[in-house]
DNA sequence: TTTTGTGAAGACATTCACAGCG
DNA sequence: CGCTGTGAATGTCTTCACAAAA
């Protein structure tokens, strides 16, 4: 077991790691190597071995992992034992989309509240109909129950607004769709998804002579 | 002027100076320093001027760099000078959600053509309502329309035999938001945005004690 | 002078290769 | 044996620091 600081590149395979093992539970695996894992998300196995072994997680030698053991053990590195709160900003096309996606509630997030400049519209969740707050009710809401984690889905003008507006409400976490990189104190801790950088670096490689 | 290959990193960063350098020249901004643009993105200026000189964007030593013409200059190497043709794959939630998402459009990325196991829905994009294809006329559509981007927005299950037909069509680029890693040919670039890993990963550092 | 462009240094991440355990 | 766990080697990315140019 290290004590070391995990890094990031580390942290953001985990959550891979842990959908494979549910996937090979699913399939009846029982025990995986770290060749098997590698092979099945297209990593190098000391890679697999190396990101494990900052938690502890122990295979065994000459073995593997047990699937089952090694998932629960990332859960709870993880911290996806529980459900979190989510509040959505942003009520828009993406807003919606985003309330209505089940792919969050399946990795144990619900979206809790959603706020947007015009509240007069609704929203459909992935669990229900969900009544959307105006921004002024953002931090009253947001203290009152709880919520740790935002996602901000508004436009480049609002966003830096409603990021402060989440810190001060007292959000940890923010998942943010805009394309900016906002300001935040040191312990908010910010993910960045830029839907149109991630399209337009892909035309950088298209429109690049077929290599040869 | 650099022969060495762009590093993945900076094509990473292109489309956010890209945006950045919009946003000036509409402030009205004519010359930006290294160290301007850094405090506007919040990197690093040597970072920034290093990027740059990767395109022999030469800027002006003790002045700065021209937004005007550096801008130009980006979106020539983004290969963002043209109307990129867009192949959505998935009509659920998220896939009309995308389809309705106007950033893409403002990227210069129009989508062209919904396809969808079950093809009795419809779907309003940006510009208007489409209609949904069957998978089976994917490699047709796709071949024939000379579409050379895809976005994948299907569940799991069925997102590695998507991009199968995708590649088979001649797409070149795939944004793709199923939680796998899909396998594909060399000459094939793939982004993968995985929305729960994401989230997954910011509780990680959430479920942390307080740092102190 | 001011700010670029860039080698060199440093930080970070990945992969190799093997000792050691089961 | 086979496979994990890990130091050492390699590779990649970021930052420093300064000579050269406007």
């Amino acid at each position: 077991m290290k004590r070391t600081k995990v890094p990031t590149a580390t942290v953001g395979r985990l959550s891979i790691y842990g959908r494979l093992l549910i996937q090979m539970e699913e399939e009846g695996v029982e025990v995986a190597s770290s060749a098997q894992l590698a092979a099945r998300c297209g990593l190098n196995p000391a890679q697999i071995r190396k990101d494990l072994a900052y938690f502890g997680a122990f295979g065994i030698r000459g073995v593997g992992y047990r699937v089952n053991e090694l998932k629960d053990r990332l859960k709870d590195v993880l911290g996806v034992t529980r459900v979190w709160k989510v509040a959505l900003v942003g009520a828009g096309n993406l807003g919606s989309a985003l309330a209505a996606y089940r792919g969050f509630l399946a990795h144990g997030f619900e979206i809790d509240a959603v706020f947007d400049k015009y509240p007069n519209r609704c929203v459909l969740s992935a669990k229900k109909t969900v009544e959307v707050f105006g921004l002024k009710e953002l931090k009253r809401v947001v203290s009152q129950r709880g919520i740790k984690i935002g996602v901000v889905a508004v436009p480049q003008e609002g966003a830096q607004s409603v990021v402060d507006q989440l810190v001060d409400a007292g959000i940890q976490g923010i998942l943010n769709f805009a394309p900016i990189r906002p300001d935040v104190p040191e312990h908010v801790r910010v993910k960045n998804v830029d839907l149109g950088s991630e399209l337009e670096s892909l035309t950088f490689y298209l429109s690049k002579p077929v290599k040869g």
